[in-house]
This record gives C-alpha cells, sequence and structure tokens, in this order.
DNA sequence: TTTATTAAATAAACATGTTTAAAGATATGA
DNA sequence: TCATATCTTTAAACATGTTTATTTAATAAA
C-alpha cells in the first residue's frame, strides 16, 4: 500500500515524476544532445542539481524516459504475433517492430542505443534486462520450433537466438547510422540474412 | 616531393604529427576518457585549441590515434591467412586476431568503436571503410569458396559477408562490454554461430 | 625591402554534464 | 513541544570539449 509512503517519500516520488515527465517531452521534442539538464530541470521545476540526484547521468535518464516505450512496444509485438506463420515471418515480425519504434525518432534511439550497447550490464539494467528478454523469447520460439521438427535437434537454441538477435542489432545499426535507409530495405537485408542463417550456406541442399 | 611544400605546410604537419604522438602515448596509458585535450597538448607542446584545429574532435583524434593498429593488424591478418584451412578456421583466424588486438586495450577501443560505429559514415571515414575492406575481404573469400563448390551458388556473396561481419560484431560488444569474458570465450561463441550460420540450423542436413 | 594578405596558433570565453558543500524540510525521540 | 538527526533540494563550483576573436608568423605583392 502506498500509506505507508511518508511525505518525504512522496514527495521525492513526485519530483522524479515530474522530471522524467519534462525529460519524455524534451528528449522527444529536441533529441537527446539539443536539450540539456539545465533545460529539463527548468521545464520540470527543479534544480539542474536535483535531476542527477534522481538520475544518475542524462544517459541513466534517457534510458528511464524511452524505456517505458520499447517495453510497450515488446510486449505488443509479442502478444500480437501470428501464431500461424513460418520461422521466419514471424522473426521478421518482431525486428521490423522494433524498427518501426525506432524509426519514429532516430537520433533519439541511436543515443539511447549507443550508450547503452557498449556499457557493462549492470550500468545499462533495463536495456540490458530488454534486450535479454528478447533473446529469451527469440530462444521459446526457436526452441518450440524444434519440436515440430523445423529446426534440427542438435541446435543449441541459446546460440541460435543470440545469432539471430545479433543480425538484427547489426541491421539495426544500419538503420540508425544511415539516414537513406527505410524501414522496408532494411527489413529486407535482414529478411535475407536471416533466411541465410535459417538454411546454411555451405553445401547443396535437398 | 616535399620540396614544394613551404614552412607554412611543413610547421603545419610537424604540430599535427606532434599532438598525434602525444594522443598515441596518453591515450593508451590513461584510456580515452581520463586524457583530456589539456593533457595531450601539454605534452604535445601546442594549446588546446591547436588539438582542435587539427582533428575535429576528441573522437577523431582518438580515431586517427587508433586505426593506424588496426591497418596493421588487418593486413598483417591478410597476409598471414593460412590458405589451407576450411572456411570457418579462415573466419575465424581473422575475427580472433581482431578480438586479441582489441583486448589489449579494451577500454580505449571500447571508446572508439562506441563513438564511431553509430555514426554516418561521413563522419568516421577511416573506421567507415576499415569495416568496409574487411567485408571485402570477407565477400572475397566467401566468393573463392562458392568456385570450389563449398558455397551454394544462389548464395548472395554480399550478403553472407555481412551477416558473418554483424556476427563478429556482436561478439566483439559482447568482449567489449564484459570484463570476465576472454578473447578464447567470445570466439568459442562465434565459432558456435559462424558454424551455425555457415549449416543452416532447419531441415535435417545430409 | 616594405607592405599587405593569408594561414596557423593561441588565449580567453563558453556550454554543459557532474560534483560538492550548504541550506531547507521532514521525521524521530525526549 | 523542542532538539536532533536524516533526508531532499539546491546554489555554486568544477571539469572539460569546443568556439571565437586575437595575435603571431609566413607568404605574396608592391
Amino acid at each position: 500500500m502506498f500509506k505507508d509512503m511518508n511525505r518525504r517519500e512522496a514527495s521525492k516520488k513526485e519530483t522524479k515524476r515530474m522530471i522524467l515527465k519534462a525529460a519524455r517531452t524534451l528528449f522527444a521534442r529536441k533529441g537527446m544532445e539539443e536539450c540539456t539538464i539545465r533545460d529539463i530541470a527548468r521545464k520540470a521545476g527543479v534544480s539542474p542539481a536535483s535531476v542527477v540526484v534522481h538520475f544518475k547521468s542524462k544517459t541513466a535518464l534517457l534510458e528511464e524516459a524511452l524505456c517505458v516505450d520499447i517495453e510497450i512496444a515488446l510486449s505488443e509485438l509479442v502478444a500480437s504475433m501470428p501464431e500461424d506463420i513460418e520461422l521466419i515471418d514471424r522473426l521478421l515480425y518482431l525486428s521490423k517492430g522494433f524498427f518501426r519504434l525506432y524509426d519514429k525518432n532516430r537520433d533519439l534511439y541511436r543515443a539511447l542505443i549507443r550508450s547503452t550497447v557498449f556499457e557493462p550490464a549492470s550500468e545499462t539494467l533495463i536495456m540490458s534486462n530488454l534486450s535479454e528478454q528478447y533473446i529469451q523469447f527469440l530462444s521459446h520460439i526457436i526452441e518450440e520450433q524444434k519440436t515440430r521438427g523445423i529446426i534440427r535437434p542438435e541446435v543449441d537454441c541459446r546460440i541460435a537466438a543470440a545469432s539471430i538477435f545479433f543480425l538484427y542489432n547489426g541491421a539495426l545499426i544500419l538503420l540508425l547510422r544511415m539516414p537513406e535507409m527505410t524501414v522496408d530495405m532494411v527489413s529486407d537485408v535482414l529478411a535475407s540474412m536471416t533466411d541465410q542463417y535459417l538454411k546454411g550456406i555451405t553445401g547443396s541442399h535437398q
């Protein structure tokens, strides 16, 4: 219950909420670089120092500001995933969903991914968690396909899921760093890659 | 010839050389964050402003400071690549070579890759070029294996090369972000992934 | 040679993420 | 209720990448 939250805790929580709200608005409007902590603090009606007290850094603030949208997108994608389509189409359904999300504000998401993907997992708990969840989900899909005999039994599902994630990640970087690339173009590239991965490229095929 | 280089150009070049030398030493010793432009300028005997005049930014300086080592590593790897081993071993020979290089100073290379991989190619010409060269080389290897009938004829070599590069890149990120990971561990993961990619994971195999 | 122009180097200022020390507000215990 | 301790907030300072306006030096023109 919230009853055991005293006035201090409540006002602290409220301050944090205000900052996060201001950050979400300003980040979306002006992007990561163009939006200063002082801007956010002013809009939230607090001091710049307060922003850093509530969020360890500007990067951490960005992470918290954006993760809600990613979490929503992920759960919606998982929920709305068609059950009766082929493996490759399911994989592409997921990745394209994320590409569409990131495409809404490429610069912002580029800043986010850039500042999380190379940090130790302990520094970017939220994003690491999301990636982990995503890989888990991929792993489940592959596992399930294995029971149907579509994936060979000796395949390590965890490795396969991570590989597919790495391919996805590469395609995502392509999207975020090349303005001329569209979601469809990147999806096509990833489709070829995933298809090749599933079929293999060596030897003749029955 | 250098004769047509007047005193101004010569001294400019010399200044740039001094800065680069100081940067290489200090970056290697203290890492990217801990080493300030002022430090480098002091060691090079120039003003901080001069550093920015000669190199557009600290990131660009880091790029120029490290690219020599990467270029050398790449050409050495290409030159020393055993000809008589299997495709997968050739691919792993290359990636492991790079892992070893980056392992010498993980934080520094992490900073480099982090600050280049998400930028438009036009902003990070050197690193983009290197990646491009690497993918080209992978592409050639695959093409050559195709003529030998080891790779199926309908396979798009460029896509295959990019896929293998994406897998490599994912493994590299793993290495750079997780201190507990060794070069061998990451190489093993990448080996499984590349092996799976080459063989494919769906259907039964002859 | 002297002057004018152009390029290189720099000192000082600026912008901004972050830290520090202090103040203000709230809870706790007598 | 009052005093003390603790937690929250903040103003001011700091560190550092970068920009700007100025100075210095070299080349070209006279």
